[in-house]
DNA sequence: CAGTATCCCTACTGATACTG
DNA sequence: CAGTATCAGTAGGGATACTG
């Protein structure tokens, strides 16, 4: 065996893990979709207040890229004052689906260590 | 609703993936896990070769922390020349499976787009 | 409200050389 | 063989102020 690159793979990519980690890589991003996961439809200061912690500029720039990766969607309404909803599309909700197994498992790990 | 944490996990720590993602968080981790989870004993140099462009240092300091994560052990056998074998522990092999449903997704995804 | 625009910073990664 | 030690580079993230 040479390397654990699939056969056909892009350069890089041994098994899908490594193509979904490169989705899912930015700091927040499980969060973002765990939130959008719980309530279908989120607007910007929803998310902002929901994940403490995170900046206008970060939260912004993971969406943008979530949504360049087709698992977020963005729907702006021209009102004032301005309203933008995101919410998850299909893909992003099977991602998200996907990652439920990691999660029981952190909690696991979280449980039993308090 | 506050926030999204969970009554009682520890601060910062939502629903569990982000427990996860802290684990599985370094750039080639879960490569490791997944060359190892291939073939239950792997040695060092094995691992380097497995996986294209770790350096050493690397690749030393994820097998560090992975050990320290309770996810991946390590037997020294004293010899000469030196020999160390890496394995999942049983912790680290209940990680590797939980990643399987996000492995299947980043798969499809790389099928659909070549 | 929903973002940009700047500036900064350090933690992670990498290249290379060396050692028990 | 299985690693350290050292030195750098960089990209991702953060703080703050401002705007349509």
């Amino acid at each position: 065996m040479a390397t654990l690159n699939r056969p056909g793979a892009p350069d890089g990519h041994i098994c899908g893990i490594d193509t979904a980690m490169e989705v899912i890589g930015g700091k927040w991003k499980v969060l973002i979709l765990w939130a959008l996961h719980e309530h279908p439809y989120r607007r910007f200061g929803e998310l902002r207040r929901l994940l403490p912690g995170i900046t206008e500029k970060v939260l912004a720039s993971h969406l943008r890229e979530m949504e360049a990766d087709g698992i977020v969607g963005r729907v702006s309404y021209d009102e004032v004052p301005p309203r933008v909803e995101y919410s998850l599309t299909e893909d992003g909700a099977r991602l998200n689906a996907s990652l439920e197994p990691l999660a029981a498992w952190g909690r696991e790990r979280a449980d039993r260590q308090g």
